[in-house]
RNA sequence: GGCCCCUUGGUCAAGUGGUCCAAGACUCCGCCCUCUCACGGCGGCAACACGAGUUCGAAUCUCGUAGGGGUCACCA
C-alpha cells in the first residue's frame, strides 16, 4: 500500500505539514505549568466544571504558569446557542478568569490560537494527513450498520465491543478499493491503525490517584469523523501539544480513555502532558451517592449560586475546603487574606468523590459573609437584587444608608454575627426595618397590662442617643424598679414575688419594636430605626396592650 | 459483563507500620455566657466496609470478598 498516495487521495487540499505548525506553535519556554479548561459548549457551566476550571487555575498560578480556556465545539449537534457566553460568564462570575485563549465571542488572546477547536479543522487535517502518510491512520466506510451489527455479535460471544483486530473490515483495504468507495460517494471516517494490544499493560502516573495500570488500547479508534472534524481524543492530543499544556487536569471518567490519549501521544510524537484526574462531585440521593446531574440537581448549575445570591467567593472557598481540606484551616489562620494566597496542591486532593454538602456549603457562606463590610454587602445585595428581587433592591436603593445601617448592625468586631449566607436571607432579615405590622403574637406571658405599664414607663426614660451598655443599664433599673427580677433565674427562684424577669421586659420592647423575638442587638435597631419610628412602634404596641 | 477508580463518624476529612482505645470542621444534642437570637466557650453522640495474610506491631502493606462510582459512540 502506497500510504503517500492514500494521504494525497484524502487530503488533496492539504498542504502544510506537521513542521509547519511546530513552527508556528512553538514550545513555550519557562518552567510554570501550562494548563486548561477545555469544555464543551452544551448547556450551562456545571459545578463540576467549575471546580475543574478552579483547580486548573490554581495549579497554573502556583507555578507562575499559564492558565488558558479552549472550547471543545467538535459535536454541533450537542451544541447550545449561548453555550460559549455561558461557560465565560460563569468562569468569571466566581473569578476563574484564564490567562489565556477565549475571552468572549469570536474574541481570544495569546500565541497558540485559535483556542475554538471548530477554527483549527486544517491543523487536525495536516496531522491526520501525516498519520495517513505513516500507516497509522486509514479510511473507514463501514457505516452505522456495521458497527452496530458486530457490536451485537460481540455481545453474543461475550467480547469486547469495538472496532479491533478481527472486526475491523476496513484496515487492509487496497488503494484501489479505497477509491472506488471513494468515487462511489461512500462516505467515511478516518480510522487510527492502533498497533497496540490488549495483553500489553501500559501504566501512567496520575497527579491525584498514582500510579494506573491498564490495558493497552488496541481499538482503531476514530479519529476524523465523517465530516472532517476531529474526535475529542484526536483534537485533545494535537491542541494540548500545539498549545504546550504541561498538565492535563480534567474529571475522572476520562481515566478510561487515556490509554488511548497515550497512544495517539506517542504515535504522534509528541510528549503527553501529566494528567491529574479528579473525581466528580457527588449528591446523596437516597442513601447512596451519584454525581450531581445537571438535569436533576439545580445546585449543579453554576448559575443556581448567582440566583440564590451566594456571595461568589464563598463558592470558591467551598469548593477550595472540598479539593484541599488544609484549606480550612488556612482560612482560620489567615482571615483576611485572599484565597489566592493559599498554596493549593494537588497532590492534597481527595481521591475519591466528594459529596456536596449544602448545610457546611452555608456555614462556609456565613464566615464569607461575615467578613465583609456593610458597604460591600450593600453593593452584593443590590447588584444580587437588582436581577433577581425588584422589591428588595427598590427597598435597597431607596434609601442606601439606612440599607448600610441595617448591615452594620454588630457587623465586624470578634463577635460577628452569622445571619446570612446568601443575598437572598437579606429580604427576611431586614424585613421589619421596611414592612411593619406586628401581630404582636411573640409578646411575653407577663399580661397585656404588663406590657402597658412597661412600655409607657420606658418612653419616659428612652433616649436615642444612648450606646448599649448605658441602654441596657436604665432598660434594666426600670424594670428592677417595677418589680422585676433582675434574671430569669431569679425569677423562677421565687416566682411570686416578681411579675417577671428583666428579659421579659426587653422581650416586650423587642417584640413592639421588630415583632419579633429573635433579633440581633435591639438598641442598635433602634437606633437605625431612628427616635421618631421607634417611638411610633411603641405607641402602637401601647395601643394595642390597651385592649 | 470486560476494564478502571474508590471505600476512616450522617457529611468533608487528618492519618504514609508504633506517638491512634483515630485529629479537626459541618450537622445534631447538652451546658455556660447572655435582654432574645446569633457569636463565642466547654462537653457529648458518632468511623478505620468485611475476611485472610505479612509483621513483634496495620486505619496505614499484600491478596480476596462486598459495596459505591466511572467507562465501553462518527459525545465530550
Amino acid at each position: 500500500m502506497d500510504f503517500n498516495a492514500l494521504a494525497e487521495l484524502l487530503f488533496p487540499e492539504i498542504t502544510k505539514t506537521p513542521q509547519d505548525y511546530e513552527k508556528i506553535y512553538p514550545p513555550r519556554g519557562g518552567d510554570g505549568k501550562v494548563t486548561r479548561f477545555a469544555p464543551s459548549p452544551t448547556g450551562f457551566l456545571h459545578i463540576g466544571g467549575l471546580f475543574a476550571a478552579l483547580i486548573s487555575k490554581r495549579v497554573a498560578m502556583e507555578s507562575g504558569g499559564t492558565f488558558y480556556l479552549r472550547i471543545e465545539d467538535t459535536d454541533k449537534k450537542r451544541e447550545i446557542d449561548d453555550g460559549v457566553s455561558e461557560i465565560i460568564k460563569g468562569l468569571e462570575a466566581f473569578g476563574v478568569t484564564p490567562d489565556e485563549g477565549v475571552l468572549g465571542f469570536e474574541k481570544e488572546s495569546g500565541n497558540y490560537g485559535p483556542y475554538v477547536q471548530s477554527r483549527r479543522r486544517e491543523i487536525y487535517q495536516t496531522y491526520a494527513k501525516e498519520l495517513v502518510r505513516k500507516g497509522l491512520a486509514y479510511p473507514c466506510f463501514c457505516g452505522a450498520d456495521y458497527m452496530e451489527s458486530i457490536k451485537a455479535q460481540q455481545e453474543k460471544e461475550k467480547v469486547r465491543t469495538g472496532y479491533y483486530g478481527k472486526w475491523t473490515r476496513c484496515r487492509d483495504l487496497s488503494l484501489e478499493e479505497v477509491k472506488e468507495n471513494i468515487a462511489s460517494g461512500k462516505s467515511y471516517v478516518l480510522r487510527l491503525r492502533s498497533p497496540g494490544s490488549e495483553e500489553n499493560r501500559i501504566s501512567f502516573i496520575d497527579g491525584i490517584k498514582g500510579k494506573i495500570e491498564m490495558p493497552e488500547n488496541d481499538m482503531d479508534i476514530v479519529v476524523l469523523k465523517s465530516d472532517g472534524i476531529p474526535t475529542y481524543h484526536f483534537a485533545h492530543a494535537v491542541d494540548d501539544h500545539l498549545m504546550g499544556t504541561t498538565d492535563v487536569i480534567r474529571g475522572d471518567e476520562w481515566i478510561s480513555s487515556a490509554p488511548i490519549h497515550l497512544q495517539l501521544f506517542e504515535l504522534l510524537g509528541f510528549e503527553a502532558p501529566k494528567y491529574s484526574h479528579i473525581s466528580p462531585i457527588m449528591k446523596e440521593d437516597g442513601g447512596g451517592k451519584r454525581k450531581l446531574s445537571k438535569r436533576k440537581d439545580p445546585e449543579a448549575a453554576v448559575t443556581f449560586y448567582h440566583e440564590q445570591g451566594y456571595p461568589t467567593n464563598a463558592v470558591t472557598e467551598y469548593l477550595l475546603t472540598l479539593a484541599n481540606s488544609n484549606y480550612e484551616e488556612w482560612r482560620r489562620d489567615n482571615p483576611a487574606l485572599p484565597n489566592e494566597d493559599f498554596p493549593f496542591s494537588l497532590d492534597k486532593m481527595s481521591v475519591s468523590g466528594a459529596l456536596f454538602d449544602l448545610d457546611k456549603f452555608n456555614d462556609v457562606a456565613k464566615n464569607d459573609v461575615t467578613r465583609y463590610s456593610a458597604d460591600e454587602i450593600y453593593d452584593f445585595a443590590t447588584s444580587w437584587a437588582e436581577q433577581y428581587n425588584i422589591p428588595l433592591y427598590k427597598k435597597l436603593t431607596d434609601n442606601p444608608s439606612y440599607a448600610k445601617a441595617i448591615f452594620a448592625i454588630e457587623r465586624g468586631g470578634e463577635k460577628p454575627r452569622k445571619d446570612i449566607a446568601k443575598w437572598s436571607d437579606i429580604e427576611e432579615y431586614s424585613a421589619y426595618f421596611y414592612d411593619f405590622n406586628p401581630t404582636y403574637e411573640n409578646m411575653p406571658e407577663i399580661g397585656k397590662e404588663n406590657i402597658y405599664a412597661l412600655l409607657t414607663e420606658y418612653k419616659k426614660i428612652y433616649s436615642p442617643a444612648d450606646e448599649n451598655e448605658a441602654w441596657f443599664a436604665k432598660l434594666k433599673e426600670l424594670a428592677l424598679s417595677m418589680g422585676y427580677a433582675k434574671n430569669p433565674k431569679e425569677y423562677k427562684k421565687n416566682p411570686d414575688s416578681y411579675k417577671g424577669a428583666v428579659s421579659d421586659f426587653a422581650t416586650a420592647l423587642r417584640v413592639a419594636v421588630t415583632d419579633r423575638r429573635n433579633t440581633p442587638d435591639l438598641c442598635a435597631i433602634m437606633q437605625v430605626l431612628g427616635e421618631k419610628e421607634a417611638l411610633s412602634r411603641i405607641d402602637k404596641a401601647i395601643e394595642w396592650s390597651k385592649k
